[in-house]
DNA sequence: AATCTAGTGTCACACTATGACAAATGACAA
DNA sequence: TTGTCATTTGTCATAGTGTGACACTAGATT
């Protein structure tokens, strides 16, 4: 049944336990106190070929943070064309992070003990927020080519993802406690959500800005 | 009349120095081809030196965004109090914007340096959102501090300046072409700013959320 | 002038990351 | 099963960033 060779399986569960064996050294004793030797070593593989899988420590600390950005794009694809931007991008992360919390106990899991890690590691909260805004520009050509306008010359689109995807940090990063589960963290980024709607003009992302600088 | 000794002056020049050789290697070769090594014989001094004025490349590159964000700070803090979270924001940001290019012409070319660099190096680009992002979180401080709420558990002292923050960043960020004069980025961010503005109930910020989770 | 102190250079080292090449191992066909 | 091929892995070597230790120089202080 199952197309996969034995190598391809094989990977998997490497980087599974590379990923697993990181996440555990880094929370046990700091991010920067663990070297790439230390995990390659608990998981018995050169540290060579740990740069095989993952193209740093980084990449190690915050692989689970691109599943994220994966459910939120397909998310978005899934979105009415015709709901309003705003709506959408906020929906797309609703349905996004559903399906996260949905996922397998380990696999919630994984993603709680990177946030946790994140919490306590500016460097790579720092990186996660790079992320992020690269994350960000890609989001704002989607939506951009939803509405049928030009990404490099419109800042609305930017503008719009912008608000979304700040709202989404800010509910997620926690404020000096810890993070729980996963129930307290959708709380929070809908608390952050409810926030900035309130704070906006209702349709103001359908119609074209009030005073919009070439109207001749 | 200098209150400044000999040592001082020298240390300031040589940052300086530093600085401008930096940036000129890393516009000429590119930031991850220049070594610190290059920089450092560029003004004479051994490596060891030049880790001992800036903490990395990094801290090199971007040493002249902190000005922006010391001016900014400062800017805040001159605003009236009763003057709306977002109003005072937008205009701490126009007056940080202005000091800057009023400042000497060199300066301005660093600024401007710094950012057509920024625009060609994702690392760096990278680097100058994590420092943003940090920046917001003091930010948040100040606005919550002027509201007189709790940072720690009120979301919406982050929301404003996320806004606000994330609005500056569209602005400055190009869109494809290069990074003229500072008029020019002005301009966009005005822009930027007019776009969130317009976006914006009037008065959202002052008065309480129309909706408070708990009205039982 | 003698002394104190901050800044500097030299040497040494740990760590991340990458390239080159040989060895091992799964995939696949005869 | 066996031999061949492609992929993966380990070993060795190297570049570059960043730090610690220690002696030395030069400005600062009296």
């Amino acid at each position: 049944m199952s197309r996969t060779g034995l190598r391809e399986r094989k990977k998997l569960r490497m980087r599974q336990a590379l990923i697993d064996a990181a996440l555990d050294l880094f929370l046990a004793q700091g991010y920067e106190q663990t070297t790439v030797e230390q995990i390659a070593d608990a998981v018995e593989i050169s540290p060579r070929t740990l740069f095989r899988y993952f193209s740093g420590k980084e990449d190690l600390a915050l692989s689970h943070t691109s599943e994220l950005e994966e459910e939120l794009t397909a998310a978005l694809a899934e979105r009415p064309p015709q709901e309003p931007p705003f709506a959408a991008l906020a929906n797309a992360f609703r349905v996004a992070l559903r399906q996260l919390g949905q996922s397998s106990p380990e696999n919630v899991e994984r993603h709680l003990k990177t946030r946790r890690l994140m919490e306590t590691t500016p460097a790579l909260m720092g990186r996660a927020i790079t992320r992020m805004a690269r994350m960000e520009t890609r989001l704002a050509a989607l939506v951009a080519a939803r509405q049928g306008v030009d990404p490099g010359t419109d800042q609305r689109p930017h503008i719009v993802v912008a608000l979304v995807v700040s709202a989404a940090r800010i509910g997620m990063e926690c404020p000096s406690d810890e993070v729980g589960d996963m129930g307290e963290l959708v709380a929070r980024v809908e608390s952050a959500f409810a926030l900035i709607e309130d704070a906006l003009r209702p349709g103001w992302d359908v119609a074209p800005p009030r005073a919009a600088g070439a109207v001749s």
